[in-house]
RNA sequence: GUGGGUGUAGCUCAGCUGGUUAGAGCCCCGGAUUGUGGAUCCGGUUGUCGCGGGUUCGAGUCCCGUCAUCCACCCCA
């Protein structure tokens, strides 16, 4: 094999496209009954843009960007999610001013520098909404009660929603310092590594496998330290998701790695737990769009794994019968082949046609009808007057008239 | 970035402690039979045994390196 596929890609072939197509078509649904419009951004952006909303200390940001120079000596980034374009965009495009609440949403690949593992990819592939414009807490409820229903509506019979506040810059101040003398107290348990880390971005303890639940447990919860806007903001979110039967358990160690999130994070899980198996992710993130040069506009946004998404479908609705064509025209004969377009043209009129060109025998042609699962076979020669019909599902056959086709076709379909 | 597993025909794999011309099933191609539907029978093609080096009289088999892939850590979708 002399090219292969870049470490960490991967090809969708025709085989699994049905699949990929139904998760597609089942979040732009979901997305259309929300009220949430399509936004595409460029692939690629400033590679500020990234370093500034993802977070310069972030590990997307520190290791693991496609970041380039072009011909014109600007630095570029492969986009390693998709908030931060469509904030840009939100701005750029002045719908700021627009009025209301934006509620957009996105689908496309996404590029992270990472080693490939199961259900992580360099190249993978996000659906996305972002609702920019309210800090209404039934904002939060509707995008995480979207994602569920899409999920529902895939198959996944036991989705799993975990949800925390991790707080707005009021209510971190205050709890950094007491998680942070909490770890400080423990340093004799933490690496030199561990210690360097946390002291940087001390809730991502919560993140590390290397410690126990029992020692995290013991460790402070920023729920408890909330201040009162926070709390109000995330009991809000709890008792409405509640009270819209979204079943979710709160999260006490759940916390994010992109520095943009305030307030509501959530993930969730599509049944079994496992290394890669979030399907879905996101949070508030109100403090972004200022960032970025904008007024101050509260938001939320989440994205799913499309990949894990297909990975982890269901079975049951796999959706894994493959449709033949309804038309399968054999060529007597390579002087057949005017004629079999003709054919072709005309069938098309009431379904899909595939043509052999193949060159082979009649027989061996029928044969390969058979095995496309096609319903009808039509068999063109050269010169005579007629085609022969094999309707393989009725498995009646028929002569009929070259000019009669198209009305032996109507009359089949009813 | 760290650690472990794997790498033999298009696909799934076999190949014992290194030994002569590298195998099976499926797929594919051709033929036969059946008034032709993925049926049955017969026949056939396909491999630089991931790549590079080393040990050896001899390496698919052992060693080193490298690449790819899978799994876990890390991180996240």
């Amino acid at each position: 094999m002399k090219y292969t596929r870049p470490r960490g890609t991967h090809d969708i072939t025709p085989l699994e496209i049905a699949r990929w197509q139904r998760v597609e078509h089942t979040f732009q649904r979901a997305f259309e009954r929300y009220g949430y419009r399509g936004i595409r951004t460029p692939i690629f952006e400033s590679t500020d843009l990234f370093v500034r909303a993802v977070g310069a200390q972030s590990d997307i940001v520190t290791k693991e960007m496609y970041t380039f120079t072009d011909r014109g000596g600007r630095s570029l980034t492969l986009r390693p999610e998709n908030t931060a374009s469509v904030i840009r965009a939100y701005l750029e495009n002045g719908m700021h001013r627009w009025g209301g609440i934006q509620r957009l949403c996105y689908e496309g690949p996404m590029f992270r520098y990472d080693r490939p593992q199961a259900g992580r990819y360099r190249q993978f592939h996000q659906v996305g909404a972002e609702a920019i414009g309210s800090a209404s807490p039934a904002l939060d409820v509707e995008i995480i009660q979207l994602v569920v229903e899409a999920l529902r509506e895939l198959g996944f019979t036991s989705v799993d929603v975990r949800v925390n506040s991790v707080g707005t810059e009021a209510s971190r101040v205050r709890y950094r310092q007491v998680l942070l003398d909490a770890i400080e107290s423990r340093r004799a348990d933490l690496t030199e590594d561990a210690l360097a880390r946390y002291r940087h971005n001390p809730l991502r303890i919560f993140d590390a496998k290397e410690y126990s639940a029992a020692f995290k447990e013991q460790l402070p919860r920023i729920s408890d330290y909330l201040v009162d806007d926070d709390r109000v903001h995330f009991d809000g979110v709890q008792n409405m998701l509640a009270s819209v039967a979204v079943p979710f358990t709160h999260d006490v160690q759940l916390v994010r790695g992109l520095d943009y999130y305030t307030r509501t994070v959530f993930e969730v899980y599509g049944g079994e737990r496992s290394a890669q198996s979030a399907l879905c992710g996101g949070g508030r993130y109100d403090t972004l769009v200022a960032e970025c040069g904008g007024p101050d506009t509260p938001a939320i946004g989440m994205s799913a794994g499309l990949e894990r998404i297909v990975e982890a479908l269901p079975a049951t609705s796999r959706t894994p019968e493959e449709v033949g064509p309804h038309y399968y025209v054999v060529c007597a004969g390579a002087d057949a082949e005017a004629r079999a377009l003709q054919a072709a043209r005309i069938l098309r009129e009431f379904g899909s046609v595939e043509l052999d060109v193949s060159g082979r025998s009649v027989k061996t042609q029928l044969e390969a009808a058979g095995k496309k699962k096609a319903r009808v076979a039509v068999v063109v020669d050269a010169a005579g007057p007629e085609v022969a019909y094999h309707d393989l599902a009725a498995r009646t056959d028929a002569k009929v008239g070259f000019a009669a086709l198209r009305e032996f076709a109507l009359q089949s379909k009813k």
